[in-house]
DNA sequence: TTATAGAGTGTATTTTTTACATTTATTAAT
DNA sequence: ATTAATAAATGTAAAAAATACACTCTATAA
């Protein structure tokens, strides 16, 4: 069959904007590659990569992600597609990008180093290649909206956390400093956290308790009417 | 130069859901094609196209809708990207949809008429090709997102329109009845609005008075840090 | 026993949202 | 001229949510 053969055809391709959160120095963090192939061998880049006849957006991002950190059914989310005649000089190339929530201490260190993949700080991150400076921007704007209306910021966190863990990432994503106490009152009243008997007693002496993410109550109380909803001055 | 070489390539598409509101009927119509091509030939389609070569995704969105409406400048805006393997039964094509509000009465309605294109209510919408219904579905939760929280409405009514008016497009759109008098006070308290001398006498004895969206006013609130929100019970 | 450092807590005020029913303006019919 | 009809326009009190704000508690190490 050839009914579409008169146009044009290009490659396509996907690039990943990783997120973690680095809990000690309380910043948000990419996943960045020193890219290995031409044209700009050696840059710093998103992980990318080109999407292959049998697979659908979706899995060639999946791929790239796994296979990067070794990391699956993780939190990943399509942002937005770039198409731009120029955005890659060496042929046109339209990619599409998805972002991602990652617990740092999750991936696959061994396969992450053998990709020249580095966790970088979002406050001073490098010069990436072609577009992918305003992929990150658009990502973080997304992200800041994401986790104010859903509770997608436990994706990066450990299974257990304090509240003030939770609320310093919050700091970190808003880039802004939050009401302590309006923060844990709104967060408490929610009910989707379970406060455990467990205390992280590294950054002080008294110790905080650890909460965990309850996500059934979460999903119960969504098919009830319920909006997650973290918008605190 | 062939450093890609290696790599698949792909029919590229855009899809448009193009939103249009009828005033008389207080509806949301969808401006749909009777596909002229295989695969599919004669079914009810989005207006969409393949990407050339020489012009980006957004310049294919933008030349689709004009060549179907005669329109330019319009609201139009990426919604995403559908990239399933056998999503065309023909060949794998991958498509970015894009969604776009204009006003019914400014299409070329010799244009449209010759491409066959005809204005359907969202509520009783026919069959659609491939995953068309599911980028429609998209695009509604996306408008109704959208008309939430920025000025997008006014892109859907005349450049003079009644209170009236926009409170039954925002049921419309909303698919919910919503309370007057507290819509009314919201929008007004905005100040985005300016209200006319002159009355729209049409619908009922009384008049109403027609009102026009000022869109520097609202840029420069916004600027001051206003964000528009009309979420109304 | 005491100093230290971070964790944890409550309330009053302001702002926003909600619920709700009558009056007003105009025209057409008598 | 009066009246009936119809949609437009309007205000307020109560409830809920958001905000501002500072001290006490707990555990450990000196």
């Amino acid at each position: 069959m050839k009914l579409y053969s008169m146009h044009s055809k290009f490659y396509v391709a996907v690039d990943c904007i990783i997120f973690g959160y680095d809990i000690a120095e309380k910043e948000i963090k990419l996943l960045l590659i020193k890219r290995s192939f031409e044209p700009a061998k050696g840059n710093w880049s998103l992980a990318g990569g080109f999407v292959n006849e049998d697979e659908s957006l979706d899995a060639a991002a999946s791929r790239v992600l796994s296979s990067l950190t070794g990391l699956k059914n993780v939190y990943m989310k399509q942002l937005h597609s770039y198409g731009e005649v120029k955005r890659d000089p060496e042929a046109r190339v339209i990619s599409t990008a998805y972002w991602s929530l990652i617990k740092i201490k999750d991936i696959d260190k061994e396969l992450s180093d053998k990709n020249e993949a580095h966790w970088q700080s979002l406050k001073k991150l490098p010069k990436l290649i072609f577009d992918h400076k305003s992929m990150v921007d658009n990502a973080m704007s997304e992200l800041q909206v994401q986790i104010k209306i859903k509770p997608v910021g436990f994706e990066l966190l450990p299974e257990k956390f304090t509240l003030v863990q939770l609320f310093d990432l919050y700091e970190a994503i808003y880039q802004r400093t939050i009401d302590k106490r309006n923060f844990r009152k709104k967060i408490i009243t929610m009910n989707i956290l379970e406060k455990l008997d467990e205390k992280e007693k590294v950054t002080s002496k008294r110790g905080a308790y650890y909460f965990r993410f309850i996500k059934e109550r979460y999903k119960k109380l969504v098919l009830g009417g319920f909006y997650f909803n973290l918008d605190v001055n």
